[in-house]
RNA sequence: GGCGACGUGGCCGAGCGGUUAGGCACGGGUCUGCAAAACCCUUUACGGGAGUUCGAAUCUCCCCGUCGCCUCCA
């Protein structure tokens, strides 16, 4: 069973093939560094690493590209406004680069914690404007964009008659034009609906650089495509991003590929992917809402909806433990609930390394894994291949007391697919747990310690052990003829 | 107004015509020195209405409600 894909562009889960295989050429919208990263940019970067990973764990040698959007695009309505990284840098008294630096270390930091693997390419806008340029004039030489007072716009009336525009987001021109606003700033525009290629830039603009127009900065949907289109060629395999990109930036970037590559862009990519986005108490997270969380505000528990802290492991997992194309609401109930069900099946993983084989198996382990990569095939479906995973927590406990059995191949195969699929695919880590070996080695003597003084009926002692232990993280479990213990935070 | 998504048991969340999704939380019992765990049991949902079908949470239609995009946003 192959794996299929739902392609934003024709609506339907598609059968993935790579253009050219092996290789497979992914380009994802990657974040505008003028802010902390929040939980969107978590939910988006997981979803396209696991596809990342995924890809790659079948074989196909990925190229992974995924921007930084360090000028271009502005603060509020139309043309007019502010770029935003610019909006800071002039807050904070500061060269516009070191608030991309700054926030782009920020955004690395986080994603290093919640294990999102770095892309094969990281490009950055103000790094790519010749690239840009290049891919401006050869969109005017062939006709499909204007240029007045030296900025230059895409003629999206002139692109409709060679080209379909709003496939993607699934409208039409009328449609937009009679619902868009008629905004100050837009007189150089022949019609509202054009879109700014590059702009003409004031004497006291921060950031600018010269072009066949004069001295300017990019429009703000020109960098992706030039960059992917650069890196991966046209048209390459998968796009990405947040849903709420699909317009006007999506649309916009494939306006553009055909206006400058023709007919030969086919829509810039075969798969256009989309993740849904991250609600709080049902409500978009957005800043202008004042409702969004920030990743590290996750992780220190700094936030008026939080009591405390939570690793990133829980993060990860609740993004994984939702379908990517739903939206997600957030909340500390859902997120501890997640990180509990972490825990119980990284237990459940160190026990499985314990168990020994047999003479025969009492378990379909093929059936199994078979089943899960069903589910990863479906669309990325992570949520239901997770939950075949719970079930299998109860049946480690048995394989390990012997109440089941697996042969040598089969609990190496278990294994397996617990190996890739949990940690590879889905790219959780372990519970960081320092120097697990002699930690272990201790508890077990502790554990030993309160079975002798239970068996001598000194409780006292032994609940004391009992107490100390769970303060320490540590979870009994008392069989008649052993004690187990695992791991609770 | 246009386009789109969604409404599943206390909460989160799979589900794509027919066997218990799963997680978290809760209750009862067995077990236990007391607990926890384990095991057993209880709980058994699909916004409302109509229709198609032997059979629908799953398909069709209508209604109600929520949300997203149409402006920067992952």
């Amino acid at each position: 069973m192959a794996l299929t894909l739902y392609n934003t562009l024709t609506r339907r889960k598609e059968p993935f093939a790579p253009l050219n295989p092996p290789y497979v050429g992914m380009y994802v919208c990657g974040p505008t560094v003028y802010g902390d990263p929040h939980l969107g940019h978590a939910r988006a970067a997981i979803t396209f690493d696991v596809l990342y990973r995924y890809l790659t764990f079948l074989g196909y040698k990925v190229r992974y590209v995924r921007n930084i959007t360090d000028v271009g695009h502005l603060e509020g309505d139309a043309d007019e406004g502010e770029d935003k990284v610019l909006k800071r840098a002039r807050l904070e008294k500061v060269e516009p680069i070191e608030i991309a630096q700054r926030y782009t270390a920020l955004y690395h930091k986080a994603m290093d914690a919640l294990n999102v693997l770095r892309p094969s390419i990281e490009p950055t806008a103000t790094g790519h404007i010749p690239q840009q340029i290049a891919m401006i004039k050869q969109i005017l030489e062939r006709g499909y964009a204007y240029e007045v007072n030296g900025s230059v716009y895409l003629d999206v009336e002139r692109y409709r008659q060679d080209f379909p525009y709003g496939i993607l987001s699934g409208r039409n021109v009328e449609e937009l034009l009679a619902g868009s606003r008629e905004l100050e700033g837009q007189a150089e525009k022949r019609h509202p609906w054009d879109f700014a290629l590059w702009k003409r830039a004031e004497p006291t603009h921060l950031m600018q650089w010269d072009s066949p127009w004069g001295r300017g900065y990019p429009g703000w949907h020109i960098e992706c495509s030039a960059m992917s289109t650069h890196y991966l060629g046209v048209p390459f395999d998968i796009h990405g991003g947040g849903l709420d990109l699909v317009f006007p930036h999506h649309e916009a970037e494939i306006a553009q590929a055909h206006a400058c590559y023709g007919e030969a862009a086919q829509y810039q990519a075969r798969f256009w992917i989309h993740n849904n986005l991250v609600t709080i108490e049902g409500q978009k997270m957005s800043k202008s809402l004042g409702n969004f969380i920030t990743i590290e505000e996750v992780f220190s528990g700094r936030h008026p909806k939080l009591s405390r802290g939570y690793p990133p492991m829980a993060l990860r997992f609740l993004v994984l433990q939702a379908h990517y194309r739903s939206t997600l609401d957030f909340s500390e109930e859902a997120l501890g609930a997640a990180y509990r069900a972490y825990l119980r099946l990284m237990n459940a993983y160190r026990r499985l390394g314990k168990v020994r084989p047999h003479m025969y198996s009492t378990f379909p382990v093929e059936a199994w894994r078979e089943k899960v990569f069903a589910h990863l095939n479906d669309d990325l479906n992570t949520a239901a291949a997770l939950a075949l995973f719970f079930e299998q927590v109860d049946d480690i406990l048995k394989l390990y007391r012997g109440e089941a059995f697996l042969t040598v191949e089969d609990l190496e195969k278990l294994r397996q697919t617990w190996r890739e699929v949990l940690f590879d695919i889905m790219g959780l880590l372990p519970p960081q747990q320092v120097e697990w070996e002699r930690w272990e080695r201790l508890v077990n003597t502790l554990v030993q310690l309160r079975r002798q003084a239970r068996s001598e009926k000194n409780f006292p002692l032994a609940d004391f052990l009992r107490d100390e232990l769970q303060r320490a993280g540590v979870k009994l479990l008392d069989f008649p003829d052993e004690t187990l213990w695992e791991m609770q935070e």
